[in-house]
DNA sequence: TCTGCCCTAATTGTCGACAGTCGTCAGACG
DNA sequence: CGTCTGACGACTGTCGACAATTAGGGCAGA
């Protein structure tokens, strides 16, 4: 049971060619390699990939579940293009569905969980200290998934697995933070503390602001951006 | 440009075979055609329609993106169970997402949404005087998917669509509206005078009990028939 | 009798080919 | 010169066939 690779084979198991074309293209979009806007190919795909045009196909209609590409019949499928205005929707809805989860983690935590949670903060601690924005980044991520997971509601996370891909979608996401590390540590330490108080509503609320306050962050940094 | 079937020419248009494939097996599954549980059977249907397996196969993917189906790898596509459990969840995802529509709505609507907001409730209240708790339902709908409508947030009607299918995959949803027909109604029409007097805050709060105070009730009611 | 293996039938995953559709562009026409 | 028409090329939608996988049942061995 050693030397086995258990990526290729949950690579295989999971889904297939589309499950592996899928992830691969998701990865490319996310890192920008397939820029919004954009038209996915399939048969120059297939070739360039070697298989043929039916897991690509299936692959696009994953990603259309995900939000990230949109098909358009007899056209193909194009990279979501995500503009301001669509990106405070999706904040907005985030702060729905954070605020929702901040609430039930706080009522259902165990001791054992609240260690857990409290990685990604220590993380996101170390991050502010040396003003390591990617680290930032990555710890932020797992605080609220993390928090999600611990509400429980896998429909909840699926959502907003989807929703924050969306978003990510979004090229100048990072500009809001510069200068906000402190800020944001704070807020999410106040959350960390109302949910190991089993603080509900209060939980809740500070989620809700939590988000909505990286939304106004992120539009002001944007067309502080365009001004320029 | 009269004798015109426009209709006819958006299905060819917007889904060729594949979206009213789609579309079908959507209205089957709803209708309890296809129950729970059970799977979609590709060469079956294709044999059934005529068609080949392929448009059905990307139907099905379809479906599984508004989460009425679960593709399982070299098993096939299964017709999504809902359990007591998972409904309650999906209604507290609901509580977050109508709770967000009715804030939005509140601060944006216009009279003449007002007007149009206004149609399903005189529904409602037309059913409730009658007790026809079929018009009801549809009542119940509109109004939410008018305040989504005016909310103006594509992604939140869409993923709100989404829970609400799969919520509606429950066979024994109407089993709560039996004796709540009145309590209800006064409750939809508190939420259209806060919204109509652009009281987001009170529109939110009124929202989010509403659906639980909905929850609270199915979930009795489904605890009760089994008691029996 | 029970356990485990293998074989088979049914079904999904993948393939290559063809048909249908859309955008483009040259050419005809006013 | 601008507009419309029709053919062309590229691409997606659909098809039928083949390969791979799974579930179920029969059979041999303990």
């Amino acid at each position: 049971m050693s030397g086995f690779d258990m990526n290729a084979v949950r690579a295989v198991q999971s889904r297939s060619l589309a499950g592996v074309i899928c992830e691969q293209l998701e990865e490319m979009i996310l890192a920008g390699k397939i820029q919004p806007g954009e038209r996915i190919n399939e048969s120059q795909l297939s070739s360039l990939l070697g298989v043929s045009r039916a897991p690509i196909r299936e692959a696009c209609r994953q990603l259309e579940r995900h939000g990230m590409v949109e098909v358009r019949v007899n056209r193909g499928t194009f990279v979501k293009e995500i503009d301001l205005q669509e990106l405070e929707e999706l904040y907005e809805i985030r702060s729905a569905l954070d605020a929702l989860a901040g609430e039930r983690a706080a009522q259902v935590i165990t001791d054992q969980e609240l260690e857990e949670l409290q990685v990604p903060l220590e993380v996101m601690e170390a991050a502010t200290r040396s003003e390591d924005h990617k680290l930032y980044y990555q710890g932020n991520l797992d605080f609220h998934m993390c928090i999600m997971r611990i509400a429980g509601n896998k429909n909840l996370i699926s959502i907003y697995e989807g929703v924050c891909k969306k978003a990510s979608l979004f090229r100048r996401t990072s500009l809001s933070l510069p200068g906000r590390l402190p800020e944001s540590l704070r807020q999410h330490q106040t959350i960390y503390t109302a949910i190991a108080e089993h603080d509900a509503r209060q939980a809740a609320t500070l989620m809700r602001h939590h988000i909505v306050d990286a939304k106004i962050a992120l539009v002001a940094a944007c067309q502080k951006s365009e001004d320029q």
